[in-house]
Order: C-alpha cells, then structure tokens, then sequence
DNA sequence: GCCATATGGAAAG
DNA sequence: TTTCCCTATGGCA
C-alpha cells in the first residue's frame, strides 16, 4: 500500500514513456469515458507531488490517487488485460501496458484542478521543497506532531509508516504538540524523511522498521506502544520517545 | 460469506 | 469529530 514513495517511484518508471501515444481503455469499465478522451493521445509529462500522480495527455490532466488498496503495475501488452483494471494504458510501440487497479481517484482535470492540488499541499520531501512552510506551521500548532505528520496540507507525502519511523528516528514521541518541538527537532524529521523515503523509492518498498507494527523497538529493544492518533494507529518507544 | 482492518482522504456536522 | 467512500485481505464462522 502507497505512501509518497510509491507514486515517485511509478512516475520514475513511467518517466521513459514520455513523447509516446498510447491506447487507453477501462477494462473495469468504470472509467470508459475517461479512457475514450484519453486515447490516442501523446503522454507529455507525468510527476509524481504527495501521494498523487499527474499525468499530462496532450494538455489533458490525468490525476490519480491509490488510496490504500490502489496499484499502478506495468504487464506485457500482449496479455489479456485483466478484468479489474480501471485503466490500462497501451504504448503505440505495444512493449508495455500499465494497468491502473482499486485507485481511490482516477479522473480528467482542468489546469485549474491542478493548480488547486499545488495550492493545498504542503512541501513534499521528495520533490526537493523548503520545509520552510511546514515547519512554521508546526511551530504555531497545538495540534500533535503525530497529526501533522499526517496532514498533507502540512506536509505531503508521509502516510502511517513514515510517520513512525521517521519520529522515532528522531527521538519525538507523536503526541508532542507541534509549538513544542525544537527546531533541531523539525530538522530531524524533515531530513530524515528525505533519507528514508528516497531509500524506499530505490527499494520500492518501505523496509528498516524500528517501530510500526512491532512489538519491541529494533533499536533498544524495550516495549511499543500503540494507539489510534489522527484516524490512524500510531507507533512508540517509550524510552527512545520520550514525551 | 461476513466482518474487521488497512500504509488514504473528504464531506458532513 | 464523526461518517462515509474506496477495495483488498485475512481471520473467522
């Protein structure tokens, strides 16, 4: 399941595929009309900003989100397509399809409606942003550290995991409000999200964990605790994590 | 087959 | 803060 580094990760590979056209159906059928305008059309760009991926189809938006379930895989074209996919996308020298599966969000888009998504967003350590922003926000938040981690507005592209680890890398147990941290602490957690969600980019997949879903801290081997923080589980050490 | 759960997000109140 | 939507998966009956 996706957190920032999977959508980076698919546009690096889609990235090759730029200046080609490509043939576009919905195989699920949910997305036919979508997939109609889109065929035959030239892919131009695609990005990955958060956890969103943006591709531009002769000046048509594409936007897709994976949601927790959603899977973006390329497949030989020559195959049956497979009967769940929402979008499968042919390249016009047939070596590859990728198929589009359980998106939360697969729509066409305005500039505007790109725009919009920038405009929301918080810096994305993937994309090279200044923290600047984020780090005033926490600064002035009552809310927990735990909370705005997840809060894409604040920064985007962290999900559960990143969370996490990326906290206990740091030392910050995730119920500390946000005015509470120091900004060495701030640095820490930006840098750190650097490291380990380009490591996961490389990887294709999120490995090293200290805390999410264990039982005893990798690092010290002492107990983690758990318990629902922003709508989700969040992950501690208590001696690494004071609070 | 049903239900709870999940690395997500938005609308409603 | 609660509710809803999304879809896959695993445990259970």
């Amino acid at each position: 399941m996706p957190e920032g580094h999977t959508l980076h990760r698919l546009a690096e590979e889609l990235h090759p595929l730029i200046g080609r056209r490509f043939a576009a159906s919905s195989p699920q059928g949910r997305f036919a009309a979508g997939a109609d305008i889109l065929d035959g059309r030239r892919l131009a760009a695609v990005e990955a900003v958060g956890k969103h991926l943006l591709f531009d189809f002769d000046g048509v938006v594409l936007h897709v989100h994976l949601g927790m379930a959603g899977s973006m895989f390329p497949s030989d074209p020559s195959g049956a397509p497979r009967s769940g996919v929402r979008l499968r996308l042919v390249d016009e020298k047939e070596e590859v399809a990728w198929n589009l599966a359980a998106p939360t969000r697969c729509e066409l888009w305005s500039g505007d409606e790109r725009r919009a998504l920038f405009d929301r967003l918080g810096p994305d350590p993937l994309r090279g942003d200044d923290p600047g922003p984020a780090f005033e926000r926490i600064a002035r938040s009552d809310r927990t550290i735990g909370e705005l981690l997840l809060d894409q507005a604040v920064i985007a592209g962290i999900g559960n995991v990143f969370r996490a680890e990326v906290l206990h890398r740091c030392g910050v147990h995730p119920s500390r409000p946000g005015r509470s941290l120091t900004q060495a602490e701030l640095t820490c957690l930006w840098e750190t999200a650097i490291t380990r969600m380009r490591r996961a980019v490389r990887a294709g997949r999120i490995d090293g964990r200290s805390v999410y879903q264990q039982e005893t801290c990798r690092r010290c081997g002492g107990p983690v605790t758990s318990w629902a923080l922003g709508a989700r589980t969040a992950y501690a050490c208590a001696a690494c994590q004071p609070r």
